[in-house]
Formats: structure tokens, C-alpha cells, sequence
DNA sequence: TAATGATATATCATTAAATGATACATAAAG
DNA sequence: CTTTATGTATCATTTAATGATATATCATTA
């Protein structure tokens, strides 16, 4: 968000994140729109605009870089080491969500 | 986002998240922020100018409202129904975030 | 063969979200 | 008396997300 570069911050958007982990293994723009809307069941769906300009960002903070492939025609990407890390942190900040609003919900005796 | 309110969409930013998650239980602007410091362990933190403005957001979206109390000095606010509704909702959401993660990453043989 | 729909990449202009900076006021502590 | 903590609030700016749009290829089908 503002005055503030998620990624360089070591934060994932929804949308970044979910780019980053179809990219833990190869694939190509269109491949990963597809990737995520089966992933999810439809309920998480990403554009070109959106993909293309996360994608940018990706390539500049070295969370993802080109992958070697032979075709001329289709641009391929894969995450990075460093990418990897910080999807892995990323999960488990999501994780940490989740359980600090189970802690809210069980004191008042309410599950979830 | 862009071209699209997330709160209208039924969706929570991680900001929107943690000040609903905060008004479960009664509390005024300047106990939701040391909240959501105390109970993430700093690791997020909302200033006031994110608060107010999402709190604006929050109420206008009718998922928390003014609870009545007789200091005139602090305004406090609530949770609605819809709000905790919502919020359970976003729980789950980002638990499937996980769930989706943890799949990508049993399928390589690696733990998360 | 012509048209259509799926595949594939990309940019621009716009809107929404987040926040640093700033302002102001009171109460408590030193 | 001065500083620190408490408390609320707005403005201007930056970043993020996306609808609209453009372009091109390939496979299918009418």
C-alpha cells in the first residue's frame, strides 16, 4: 500500500502471493491466471493487468526470474530462492492470522 | 485495490482484519492499535491515520458501530453481526491461503 | 474459408488502500 | 514545569489492483 513497497517490506499482497506460490514451479503468464482460479475454486481470480504489473515487481525484487525454456513465443517464470523464503514466511504469517483469531473467538467460549 | 472497495466485495484487508478481529470486544481507537501490537507480538502495527480511515470505512459498511458508553472523551466502537460474520468469513479465507500453500508444497515432498 | 473462441502478452488510466506527516488536546509522571 | 503517554483526526502522497483496451497466434467449427 502506500508510502510503503510491500515487497520490499517482505510482504506478499494477496495477489502477489498467490503468483509467487503458482510459480514454485514454472509457468508461463497465462498458465498461472489458470493456475490460481483452479487452485481456488474460482474464488480468488487474477487479470492480465493485475498479473503482468505483479509480475514486474516480482522480476525487479529477484522473487521470481525467467526460466529457460525453448519456446520463442511464451515468457516462463519460476520463483526464486529468495522467493521461496518469503512465501514460506508469508504462509506462516497467514497461519498467524488465523490463530490469533481463534485465541479472540475461544475466550468468548465461540469456535470457529 | 483499485476499481474495487474490498469491503463491498466482502473482503478484508490485513488492516481491516485486525481492527475488526480488535472489536469483537468493545474498545476505542487508541486500545485497537496497542492491541493489535500486543497481540502480534509487533510484528503488525496500524498507525492512526490507517486506523481512522479504515474505521470510517468500517462504519459506513455497517460491520462495526458506536457502543454506548458515557465517556465523552473516547469514542468506542463494536463489531456488528455482519462485521463477526465477515470476519469468520476472512478467517477462512486465509486458512484456505494455507491450505493451498501446504498442497503446492506436500506436492514437491517438502514441509512447510 | 471465414469466423470464432481459446491462448498468450502487454500497457494505460483510474480507483482504492495505506501511511507519513502533521495537528491538537488532555492526563499523568518526573 | 516539562515531558511522555493517551487519544482523536485530517491531508497529501505513494503503492496496489484492475477495467479497458490492444495485439497476435492457434485450433476448431460452421
Amino acid at each position: 500500500m502506500a508510502r510503503n513497497d510491500t515487497l520490499e517490506m517482505g510482504e506478499l499482497t494477496d495477489t502477489a502471493y498467490y503468483i509467487l506460490l503458482s510459480l514454485v514451479e514454472a509457468k508461463h503468464g497465462y498458465l498461472i491466471m489458470q493456475t490460481i482460479e483452479e487452485m481456488t475454486d474460482q474464488r480468488f481470480s487474477i487479470g492480465p493487468a493485475s498479473m503482468y504489473t505483479t509480475i514486474k515487481k516480482l522480476l525487479a525484487s529477484e522473487l521470481i526470474k525467467l526460466f529457460e525454456d525453448h519456446d520463442p513465443k511464451r515468457k516462463t517464470y519460476i520463483a526464486t530462492e529468495k522467493g521461496i523464503d518469503l512465501l514460506k514466511k508469508e504462509v506462516n504469517r497467514r497461519r498467524e492470522m488465523v490463530i490469533h483469531a481463534e485465541a479472540v473467538f475461544n475466550r468468548k467460549g465461540e469456535q470457529l
